[in-house]
DNA sequence: TCTATTTCGCTACTTGAGTTTCGAAATGGG
DNA sequence: CCCATTTCGAAACTCAAGTAGCGAAATAGA
């Protein structure tokens, strides 16, 4: 299994992505030039093309690179773990917001990999199963507080979650809305005590 | 008030929506191509820049045109208008996400449209509008539910909605999870009873 | 009818993504 | 050392979005 022909220069794979990471975040996904990283990073078009098949293969891999493994805390108090863990999405969901010096209400560089992940087959399963093992660790966060009694027996943690983090989302890509940690505050409340009068 | 020069053929843009219609839901997105567009519309492709400044605003036109207005109804009822109304969404979200003969798991042109109102102003402005003047009706519709006592006088309506809307748009854009019927109920379901164990 | 104004079609152009081709360089195996 | 294999750089290419310039056509108002 070891490869016979020339071996890949690894330093071009850090300082591409590098390079690209700073068009992205200093002046926008429109700004990242396939010709514009090659040139700066002083290697030919095609080496990049053998790495990453298409821009949105090099923009993922560099958001990919930043996104910062959110881990989840379980201190047993679950409206405190749900909000801390919310904010922690709505750091990464905002830093990509602001990314090429925006300030408004935009999706920025979120919506831009929304796109890309709709628009490739491979990209797509990727993200869907990084965001599949995250939903993961969060359900099993919501099952010990279920078990523990925190949580009523009957929950659809499912649900629940899709509603938590989907709200962030959603606010972010869709309605322009702000998320922070108030909102996060706001949306456990919510979900947790439910809309119903009580009985 | 009256323009002064040669006046715009009006039948041109029925043709020209019609027809990139065709293209985006029979072939997706990506085969959406001005020239094709301006050609099988039998116009110049300047006539169509003059009315649509981007192939992104062009397609914007073309699923506005296409949004059947959703609207609300309120029965009485919170938790089937709720689920209704959600239903709806839904549809809307469906009929986008299966463009081009699409069936598996991808957002489809509704993550290109996220796009679109990520990289234009202007687009971002109008889509938000939209959803303002949705949200609206459905936060009125949650505020009367509330005043006659189906629902919990300390609600936030806002973040109920989010919650709920937000999850559908979660799962199209992101995981890539089903919507439907039998989604929308356990949603409101749980949102509206809430997570914690009964005091 | 004459004039200002706007749309329209046409052609040519720029720009950036992505492809193709090819010769040179770097590696492991025989 | 030689050979198959793979990467690399360079240049030329295709394709589609978007722009620019211009003359002709259509309209309102004078």
């Amino acid at each position: 299994m070891v490869p016979r022909g020339r071996p890949r220069d690894t330093q071009v794979d850090e300082r591409v992505l590098r390079i690209a990471a700073a068009l992205i975040f200093e002046r926008g996904y429109a700004a990242l030039s396939i010709d514009e990283v090659a040139e700066q990073a002083g290697v030919a078009k095609t080496t990049l093309y053998r790495r990453w098949p298409t821009k949105d293969h090099l923009a993922v891999a560099v958001v990919a690179r930043l996104q910062a493994d959110d881990e989840i805390t379980d201190t047993g108090d679950i409206r405190a773990d749900l909000v801390n863990y919310l904010e922690k999405i709505a750091a990464g969901l905002n830093r990509m917001r602001t990314a090429g010096g925006r300030t408004g209400p935009s999706a920025g560089v979120a919506g831009e990999l929304v796109a890309a992940a709709a628009r490739h087959e491979d990209i797509g399963r990727l993200t869907r199963e990084q965001y599949a093992a995250r939903n993961a660790l969060a359900l099993a966060l919501i099952e010990r507080a279920r078990v523990r009694g925190e949580l009523r027996a009957d929950l659809d943690a499912e649900a629940l979650f899709d509603q938590l983090a989907g709200a962030l989302y959603y606010r972010v890509m869709i309605t322009g809305a702000p998320v922070d940690r108030a909102y996060a505050e706001r949306l456990v409340s919510s979900a947790l005590e439910g809309s119903l009068t009580c009985p």
